[in-house]
DNA sequence: TGCAGCCAAATTGTCGACAAAATAGCATTT
DNA sequence: AAATGCTATTTTGTCGACAATTTGGCTGCA
């Protein structure tokens, strides 16, 4: 039997768009999302862009005042730092319970997926970067087996940040030795050890967040001037 | 000059009273919510009961299927389980973060408030209990300063713990105890000690999470048996 | 009896219109 | 000229109706 695809509503779709272009910055930050505009714009419905603007509002990507409108959120360096610090917190909590959760199975093709990604990136240098960074903390946090985190992170987190990426330009170089912490990290996992796991998971983070707070000071300092 | 108080629509309204009698349990866990029968019941049109369920839908208190409808979310041992490993993440996140970033002046506050809550909990045992904890870690979290912990932790994690609490009844004894890991916590914070902070934050959660465990698996067999 | 297909009822998804509120511009006053 | 108050316009909030989809039950057939 067929696992019978689930039909998605003109409503969702809108949505996926709308976040796209909002994370993408076809529509750029702190701007304001006029529901007619928008509705004439995407070619539906002024119900079906409301209910879109409400889930982007409750992944926190627009912010809405009553009987006023809704905004894209406005992007920040405290922003971006408040960001990251969640993220810490919660992808360290998904490598511990990952550390416990994960199948053997599942930690076999996570390491399979390091050499693959390592191969990649030797030839191309950083094509794969950014997908396969992607595709390993997105199978950490599955490992984790909690489904509030996941949530959490790709419906929430993960757009925003990858918001300010796209529009801050912050393609962190840091190719290498992200690839060791990467490695350290599954062998932490395969030896379940959560409290290691969890560790080396928010130093790691940490690091990539510091780049990009450098990045984005050095940016808006260019942009200033 | 005063300021003026937001203006609160009918689906504000109307969001705010589901979410209550979802969390209180006058609309049972993994109940169907019809939006026509909702829509007599509290009085509104069909358009601001979507937008109420489409905001609890993002709360995580009610699940949506497309062209199917709403239910409530169902309450399961390892449901209540993921929230604790979530809220144990966060809310180590808050106290580290408010070692940093709470003034001393707040610390002084909260010190206050154990104070009194202590009293009045030696004179009518329990009666404070419950909002005596939830202003101790409303405090910190807010003295984290970051404003993804606390939309997160406030507006989705906080409402659904209370529904469990609520619904399957565990009003966690543990006063005491709880009284000096609060008074710990505090400490560190005043000390500037983030690591110890998180630490202590990490543990009083888990313990509370384990009690409440208990009475889960306790409960749930009393009311099979 | 069991099952497949179909039909009817109920439910959700979408739409356009009206009501209420906020905004912007203009006139008036000091 | 600046500030205040009013009015017109625009924008959001709410509603009821229609369209599309699912669900449950019925009929007919093997």
């Amino acid at each position: 039997m067929v696992q019978a695809v689930q039909p998605i509503t003109s409503a969702d779709k809108t949505f996926i768009q709308l976040r796209r272009d909002i994370v993408e910055g076809e529509i750029p930050a702190s701007s304001k999302l006029s529901e007619v505009e928008l509705s004439t714009k995407y070619e539906v419905s002024r119900a079906v862009i409301r209910e879109a603007i409400n889930r982007l509002e409750s992944c926190r990507l627009v912010e809405r005042k009553p009987n006023v409108g809704a905004r894209v959120v406005s992007l920040t360096p405290q922003g971006l730092k408040e960001l990251y610090q969640v993220r810490e917190s919660l992808e360290g909590m998904a490598a511990r319970l990952a550390a416990v959760n994960m199948s053997e199975e599942e930690i076999d093709d996570l390491r399979a997926l390091l050499d693959t990604h390592f191969k990649n990136v030797k030839e191309a240098e950083n094509y794969y970067q950014e997908a396969g960074d992607l595709d390993f903390h997105y199978r950490i946090i599955l490992g984790s087996k909690n489904a509030q985190l996941m949530s959490i992170l790709f419906d929430g987190i993960y757009h925003l940040i990858r918001m300010y990426r796209v529009q801050l330009g912050m393609a962190g170089p840091r190719i290498t030795t992200a690839f060791d912490e990467h490695r350290n990290i599954v062998n932490a996992i395969a030896n379940r050890d959560p409290e290691l796991a969890e560790m080396l998971m928010r130093r790691h983070i940490q690091y990539s967040g510091n780049v990009h707070q450098e990045n984005l000071t050095k940016n808006s300092a260019k942009s200033i001037s």
